[in-house]
DNA sequence: CCGTTAACACCTAGGTGCCAAGAT
DNA sequence: ATCTTGGCACCTAGGTGTTAACGG
């Protein structure tokens, strides 16, 4: 993934469907979470993205696909635009956080998510990208001018389309899959069985396991 | 001020600054009134535009200038955006509704705004205004084309100064001017003196005054 | 006759990868 | 060497008044 200072999108951005949420007022995160690869070279506190439907009912929430598109991300660590701030070359692995709204806590871009019954944090391995400043991959870039409507400018329209995308949708990821979620080991938190979640997306990250580099 | 069946902004938006705000959780609601000219040949309910912000802090309000600038007016009433439905050739006057948030109340575009002792009223006589769906007077169009900037390719640059602007700019108006807010006649609130807003962008709305035409 | 509509040219605002130049 | 930066051309997305055609 390409990251500046000014702040770039996450493309593909993170699409989910939620479904078996009590339809009470529900927020939902976003975070990203920094992941092995060298010791704690990452001074900044680590910073969330809040769904900018947030604050909604747990109806809203679970009645159309809920997309992450406007989350910027930023290799800016004085960033003060509220972008998501990663480090270049290394390894990232997108959460969603399912908060469910209790008392008068007010929702912020800085502050931790708060944890206990309340929160369920999903994440999907297909996900995981490797952030860059300049794109080491060829076949990557064509994915992205490809897919994403502002790369429109750079398409060579008359290319054959062989290559990773046909090998990938061999594998059957380009079609949306039912993914049932996997709740990371948070101290207190039931693992209950009720929320399902649906991502979408997820061709151009599974680029990213296909080659090691994105 | 144009309305369309898809819905177009306000020109200049309600720009306002308040004071005197408790730093708990507030709401900045919009809505509009219609006033007098007819009897009641509106069979829509009414709707309000939420402020984008909101839920926040009455800190967070008080810290900027509180702009509307997304609001839209439409004159469809079947309209499925949320726009405010106004209907054409008739005189509407804008409201700001600050409403306290208290337990569980659901933000909605069509709830009738919640009433008590947690809202307040406020309007400013100087920005009523008159819809249209085509501009009546020539110095109207003069001012929006040189103040909007999404009308930049209309404009003359070359043209004299001279006419409505000059006239209005010596009356003072064209500068932000502290004003006192003006609770509406809401039974059962209080006319607490603690609120000041200062409202601003008033010198469009000042045509209108001296324009019976808009 | 007059108010309304929809397509239009012309803007603002902002999201792309590219590429030459800079930084380490 | 390798990674990073900033300006750029080229897009999408959407906000203007204009104008001709429409409709009561």
């Amino acid at each position: 993934m390409i990251i500046t200072k000014a702040g770039r999108r996450m493309f593909p951005a993170m699409r989910v469907k939620i479904s078996g949420l009590d339809p009470r007022q529900q927020y939902v995160y976003h975070s990203s979470k920094w992941m092995a690869a060298g010791n704690a070279d990452s001074p900044v506190p680590p910073r969330v993205y809040v769904h900018p439907d947030s604050l909604a009912s747990g109806e809203t929430w679970m009645r159309q696909v809920i997309s992450f598109d406007k989350l910027k991300l930023t290799n800016n660590e004085l960033d003060d635009q509220g972008h998501i701030i990663l480090h270049s070359m290394h390894k990232y692995q997108p959460r969603v956080h399912v908060i469910q709204k209790e008392r008068g806590e007010e929702l912020s871009h800085v502050r931790a998510v708060p944890q206990g019954d309340g929160t369920r944090t999903l994440s999907f391995p297909e996900t995981v990208f490797t952030t860059v400043t300049a794109y080491q991959n060829q076949q990557i870039t064509k994915l992205k001018i490809d897919r994403n409507p502002f790369a429109k400018g750079f398409r060579d329209s008359g290319r054959n389309r062989m290559g990773l995308e046909a090998l990938v949708e061999s594998y059957g990821f380009w079609r949306p899959s039912l993914r049932s979620l996997m709740f990371e080991d948070i101290p207190g938190m039931k693992q209950g069985d009720k929320v399902s979640v649906r991502s979408r997306s997820l061709l151009c990250y599974c680029y990213n396991n296909f080659l090691s580099s994105c």
